[in-house]
DNA sequence: ATTATCTGCATCAGCTATGTTGCATTTAGA
DNA sequence: TCTAAATGCAACATAGCTGATGCAGATAAT
């Protein structure tokens, strides 16, 4: 059960555990390098704060990636993928996903090691995910013959495209809209 | 004129700076954080040698950055963008680039500070790619009312997202095409 | 109100990477 | 062959990060 063996906090605490994580996103994001004391700074706490509730710079960063995986396998689940019409639930899960993604991009991006609780969330994403791209080609929206896998990973490469260089301005509906106009029908001409 | 300024080295040292340029690239692809002594390591050289040719850590990953993206600006140049038929065109440059890519996916995925020779090189290819893209368009095959930023940007990610999966095995050309039917035609049903 | 917890601050030891220098040796080039 | 360039090696100084500890003051929980 990994590193959440956090045996109820103190409130203040738990919000210093919050802020810490938060800060780790925002300043690792800018530089993946950066020292405990930086992130501390950003988290508005000594950095001793941060070895007491974890025990060195990777305790750190996989709290982090659970932290982070958790939220967006969440975000997935909240768009009924198993229950709502194939298209209505990639439009949702995608506009959900995008504003998860785009607070933990750090966290996210980051390669999640074999026996980590980060690494079995984002395999049961990559699960709900297919199962909805195959009811969607049940539903005749994708072609009978493709690699499902295939359009998985350009799913994943559309999202991450988006969040490259959109600022966190646009809308996430419009945005997702565009991604499953581009997965579906790619940039052809229309019939 | 950036870091270029290499007066004719002699020949052995010449060869011992391209040593260390690719070994800074196998390493560094695996560990973006390796230190010197290890790039010296796979490099089959003495650490003192690599400071001699580079000033610091920052010069080295400079001259690395910069040195990838010219590669990358030869392998689109042999696609002949301008001229070839568009089909053809898009084909011979992805099959290029990819390679080129798989070669250098560390130094190609750095992040190039304005004013670089890199940043150059990449706003360049950025500009081929979209004449590409406009010639394609104005071929009909690409929808009138596309936007060509987000198209090249797709074709990006569409490049990237085939390195990642695959572990330099497949054919160029059977990736490249995959990728440019995708692009231009999405997952959804065939006509 | 009392207690247990949490936090900031100061401090310390240890480690590692960086960048430099001097010298002896090898090697390319004329 | 002769010279200038290039390299390896050893040593050194510096700097920055990490993780730990002790203590005094603040804060939550009962």
């Amino acid at each position: 059960m990994g590193e959440t063996a956090a045996r109820s906090l103190r409130a203040d605490a738990e919000r210093s555990v919050r802020a810490i994580l938060e800060a780790a996103e925002r300043v690792l994001a800018q530089e993946p390098g950066a020292s405990m004391e930086q992130i501390a700074a950003a988290a508005g706490v000594a950095r001793t704060t941060i070895h007491r509730r974890f025990a060195n710079r990777q305790a750190l960063i996989d709290a982090l990636a659970s932290s982070a995986a958790r939220q967006l396998a969440q975000a997935i689940d909240d768009g009924r993928p198993d229950t709502a019409p194939p298209l209505v639930a990639m439009h949702r899960i995608t506009a959900n996903v995008l504003q998860v993604k785009s607070a933990w991009a750090f966290a996210l991006g980051l390669p999640a090691d074999p026996g980590s609780e980060a690494a079995a969330l984002h395999q049961d994403i990559a699960r709900s995910c297919t199962a909805v791209l195959k009811r969607a080609q049940d539903a005749g929206l994708i072609d009978q013959a493709a690699d499902l896998d295939w359009v998985r990973r350009v799913y994943y490469a559309l999202i991450g495209e988006t969040l490259h260089g959109n600022a966190g301005g646009a809308d996430p509906d419009t945005l997702a809209a565009r991604i499953i106009d581009t997965l579906l029908h790619g940039a052809g001409p229309r019939a």
